[in-house]
DNA sequence: TATGAATGAGGATTCATTCAT
DNA sequence: AATGAATGAATCCTCATTCAT
């Protein structure tokens, strides 16, 4: 009824919310929204659950303000991409940087994929509007380079698919990967295929080989 | 003897259970185990819940058969893999399978992704053992295709990922597609791009263009 | 989410369900809806806290379906007014009924005085409708013996409004009247001090002195 | 020792004591003890709910010290009746000044029929006590009235309670009052209504009309 | 085979109160 | 004098599971 949430921003409130993100963040990217508790994220946090409480309205907010906040970042890499620059380097920059948060970020990403998976029931408006707006823009730019020659002629919605499930798998499905791969780093490997792979699909043939 | 589990398999007995399967299927795949709860897989099932129990001993039970009912089909695809056949071929079509499993079983496929982001707790075994298994023979035989010239090099473990991670997108990832894609069908230009993918990865450049 | 609740009424459940509502009428009696907690109403009634949760939806389904039951009985003596009876005999008959109750059925009085002294957030509507036609009818019946010359005139709503308040205080100050009065029965005193009021205030002078 | 409460009355502490008093009484009188929080008062009082207790012990002390202060004035009327005095009158006047209080001071009524109804657990001792002895007073002087044959005869402590009962029931069940008038003001009727009722009973009939 | 009835163990959230500053 | 921080004890409600029929 009349919930007292802190109002300033204090040093210790930002500490503390700050350490609740980040427990909430290993909580749920493993668990989802519905299988994660409180008491699980309480345990990670250090503080007690009513605590948590204290900081955040309710489980539900924890998990949107993580939702929110990791957004921003998520969708920064697509942002990115210079129209100007090679498409080539472009595109592979691209790749590289998501594989890179993939390696570096893997909670956000499983987040992000739990979220996804059972039906983006919080952030899909975003998927539908800002994310959809991005990868059309991206599209545009991507088909100017083909239509100019400079890269091959593909599916740009298909192509930007592939560089997200290519990347995203080895932080969504790194259980996986690393089972099968025993005790061999992923990234060094995946970084090399996935270059191999996208050049030799934008690459036009009269540049692979001069003839 | 505390539990009474039907022993003997009659009509009635396959029906329910594999109605009970069905509808674990639908919820499990979209909440993950601790996401789901036995009145939704009740309710899917169209049963009550204690007869739920009485088909099986319990939640983690169903989830249990479930998981193991469609591991088999699972990696049927990558068992079909013929060492004997044309590469690209071979691994086009086992691409192709896989993306065929993504748009008519996408909840098989969402319910392994739920139970590997969440850290394979039940399946991890079957990860590090016969699944890993088949990766290493599977690779065998790609990299013989590779020292045969038949195929450019390639990493065989990231290229059984790749196509794992593209074709699965499909289904793990459906909500987030389709908002990109609005009504466009997303397997029709799936197929397409990742052949490109491939045959751009695979082909020896010398079958590409007569030089 | 999906909540299991009986729908067929079997002998038991009529039987566990009244049992609730009477626990139900002890305790919100008393402590009105917000005062009352689960735990008492669950040990009032001799059963589990989640058994009650089995029979009604949630507490607030527990409170209402008390104040629904209760309305019905509790309108009932007012449509018995009867405007062909003799004008005295029905206001004091119907005083007599409502002291009844406050006699017999001081919970359910006292269930509606929380209710109402709480600003009737659940039955305002009933009180803006139902109650105020019944009224208003009653008003009319009034008015008309008062033009007749068979009562004094008075105002029909404020005859009304202190029959209820008279005889409801012996059930919801039930306290307090026995806190003064010791250990005589209020009700035989209440009974003759309201029907002389009532007279006094009723009857024509020429009728209560022949001149 | 525990506990620092402010032993000095300074001004700002009998202005933030009122305050908080003040605002007890507006959310006491509403939802009772049990149902109020402190979080209500605070918001109502503009202090944070430390404060609060700061210059009150405790949630039970703001609500006991509330009706120490209240009950004064709520027996004040009782005790103006004065025995010298013309009975008639000095009985509508005590009437005038309950229905004036129910008036002015609905909040304090409903604080107390609040109390009441739950079974008086704080002032059990008051009604039983100095109540009960204020009314057992004014009914000998009541009964000396009726014995010298300046009003009729009645039972002086039903007399009491039906005043009771009439004034405080346009404060406590003000909501249904005015749910059944409308926007008619109800205490211009009731005044009157009262009036004629306590005329009706006590008047002796050879002053009503003179034979 | 099926289900109504029942519950202990959580799980999210509220609340009066304490403590440090 | 005031409040941000913190919490143990409720409090409402859910859920997997058991039991009796």
């Amino acid at each position: 009824m009349t919930k007292t949430v802190p109002k300033s921003d204090t040093r210790i409130q930002k500490k503390n919310q700050a350490l609740i993100m980040s427990a909430g963040l290993v909580v749920f990217s493993q668990f989802g929204f519905r299988g994660s508790t409180l008491d699980l994220v309480a345990q990670e946090a250090g503080l007690s659950k009513p605590n948590l409480l204290y900081y955040f309205r309710s489980k539900d907010a924890i998990y949107t303000a993580l939702l929110a906040k990791t957004l921003t970042n998520w969708l920064e890499p697509l942002r990115k991409i210079d129209a100007k620059g090679d498409p080539v380097e472009e595109l592979l920059g691209y790749a590289k940087r998501k594989l890179d948060m993939s390696q570096h970020y893997p909670r956000e990403s499983r987040l992000f994929a739990n979220e996804i998976i059972q039906g983006a029931p919080r952030i899909g408006d975003v998927l539908r509007g800002e994310l959809r707006e991005l990868v059309d823009e991206t599209a545009v730019v991507i088909n100017g380079w083909a239509t100019a020659g400079r890269i091959n002629k593909v599916d740009p919605y298909h192509l930007i698919f592939s560089i997200w499930a290519q990347t995203q798998h080895y932080a969504d499905f790194d259980v996986q990967v690393r089972s099968v791969l025993g005790n061999i780093d992923p990234f060094d490997g995946a970084q090399y295929h996935l270059e191999a792979m996208l050049r030799g699909l934008l690459t036009p043939l009269v540049d692979q080989k001069g003839c």
